[in-house]
DNA sequence: CTCTGTGCAAAGCGTTTGCAAACGA
DNA sequence: TCGTTTGCAAACGCTTTGCACAGAG
């Protein structure tokens, strides 16, 4: 059971029930669009405003408490942050799952072969998930 | 010189002149924003309009002539398909170049890893240019 | 108690659609 | 000539904003 009261304070955001339960859709669903927030939440709080879903997911990006995954063909979804990983997603159901893969050789390829200083790297695979094969 | 006439027919698509410049465009710049799309074909079509870009993106992305490339943060930008390569993006200037990277072996430890059966791969590094470090 | 967050309604903005005239093949 | 494309204006849908009230700290 998280404690997202005092993650979210240390992101500088007012623990709202509100916040809260988007932290908690997030980490139960590990993925998730505006929509399918706003349609989570309308559960917990019928009358939950869209404009709050948007204020704050916007305060949570900007806090790094979150992050924008986007997506190929797609809306994009969002994410609790944690540590650097790539995406799955599948072109059939939609489903997106995670991968932690070594890429620090391709950066040091990529840094070596380009004038680019890297960063970040953002990789999404596509394909079918076991269901949709 | 490019004879996109021809390509574009191959695409079925009919060669006008705002679709030859858009592939102009795309050709010479690599990557255009709709935004500059427009702003780019407004100096050779005075009155060209934004629906006529955004109908012929569309029938482009459809007719897999273009391609969208999502950029972390960003806007998208489009452009012309060719053989599969990832994207560096500059995180101050915005400049986006393009890098040949060999990602078989990659794909093949994701297939292993993971129970999705992958078809592609979108992968993004940001960082700073030379003009920008 | 003070300041921030919420919900509602309106505004904003990028994108799409409908239509008559122009154009490509 | 016939079907498609263009440009314009209106419509759309997603996102943001303003404001009064409620709630967190």
């Amino acid at each position: 059971m998280n404690n997202y009261t005092d993650i979210l304070r240390a992101h500088n955001l007012k623990a709202t029930p509100q916040r809260l339960e988007i932290a908690n859709a997030l980490n139960v669903n590990g993925h998730m669009s505006i929509e399918r927030l706003y349609e989570t939440l309308l559960r917990k709080f019928n009358s939950i405003s869209l404009a709050t879903i948007y204020k704050n997911i916007n305060l949570m990006l900007e806090a790094h408490f979150i992050q924008e995954v986007k997506i190929p063909n797609t809306k994009s979804v969002y994410e609790l942050t944690k540590e650097a990983h790539s995406h799955l997603v599948c072109d059939k159901c939609g489903k997106v799952e995670d991968i932690s893969l070594e890429l620090s050789s391709v950066v040091q390829l990529v840094n070596a072969k380009s004038s680019f200083n890297i960063e970040k790297v953002d990789l999404v695979f596509s394909g079918l998930c076991t269901n949709c094969q």
